[in-house]
DNA sequence: GTCTATATACAGATAGAC
DNA sequence: GTCTATCTGTATATAGAC
């Protein structure tokens, strides 16, 4: 198994997009792992140092990720189902995207850690916005590309709140199908 | 001033969707309208009796004002625009609707909570269809009336969420843009 | 309907031994 | 790097006086 350090970001990130920081307690995370609370305060001296690091790590895998789309070959309806297929994963287990779930703890968390939200949605949406631009022919909406990413942003964040109180995976489903409308149907 | 239930209610309303249910205590709220938690007890037993009843309350103003927009004279635009002014007053305050904000907290609610919920979101989600679905002429997406539906749910919500990390209010206003274009434009 | 007082549990955090 | 032990604060909830 991996080391305490790992085992620990791993587990309390699951916990924190599932039912957020605020039920997370130093306590039942080492019970989970089989440390006492006083090693997690070894690795992280108080619960926003555990916080700004989990966003921080989560941030940087997610851009990881928006550059392999990039990266990848495939026309513009394929970029944007694998932009939808990573909030796939988190509604799969009725979780929230780590960023959209502290953006509704927001007022718990200190400055650091929102810095690092604003970071989250600020680089997710300069991606999205910059692809929209790069294709904006083939788009059939008439919003700038910054708007429509912000839109975009919005609903998907939104589906998997509200799929985890009503519509079991509907408002996701139903997001997907909207977001490939958007791109013309041309041949 | 009114009774001291009434006064609980409307401070523990403001409160949760500002910052959730988990960071409202009987000891803080009580303090605030000047009251001992005791009586907080009194008239609330438990903390979800005092959701529930929020919850109840909260949907129940919702839908009247569903039934004022559908009563009121008015093109389908204007409608359209009625319901996201719902969502305006919120954000105003940098709160998240009250089920939006319990949707992330899902898992430390009770039962009776969870359908309440869910109870919100459907009949949310059915009046906003039905309207679509009234007006389907007018509009220029290829979504069907429930996953249109669906979409401006989602958007809204997720608005609200993502505005208080980052934007200040633009993803809101993104989504009132977008949710516009969706009615043809014909004279 | 509101109070005082209290039971019980758990939170975040730290000191210091090993 | 992990432990035991502990401090201090706060949470939900209840009993019983007024």
């Amino acid at each position: 198994m991996a080391d305490t350090r790992s085992e620990l970001e791993a587990l309390a990130l699951a916990r924190i997009q599932r039912s957020g920081v605020r039920d997370l307690s130093f306590r039942t995370l080492a019970d989970e792992v089989g440390v006492k609370s006083s090693s997690v305060h070894y690795h992280f001296p108080e619960k926003g140092d555990l916080t700004a690091a989990l966003i921080g790590a989560y941030t940087e895998r997610f851009v990881a990720r928006l550059e392999q789309i990039s990266a990848q070959s495939g026309v513009l309806r394929a970029k944007l189902m694998a932009f939808v297929d990573l909030f796939e994963e988190a509604a799969a287990s009725d979780k929230l995207c780590l960023c959209g779930m502290l953006a509704a703890e927001l007022f718990a968390l200190d400055d650091r850690c929102r810095g690092l939200l604003e970071l989250f949605f600020k680089q997710s949406e300069d991606w999205l916005a910059k692809l929209l631009k790069a294709h904006k022919a083939e788009l059939s909406s008439s919003l700038g590309s910054a708007s429509l990413a912000s839109v975009i942003m919005s609903g998907l964040e939104g589906a998997l709140l509200v799929d985890r109180a009503h519509g079991a995976g509907r408002h996701l489903r139903a997001q997907r199908q909207w977001i490939a409308s958007l791109v013309k149907n041309e041949r």
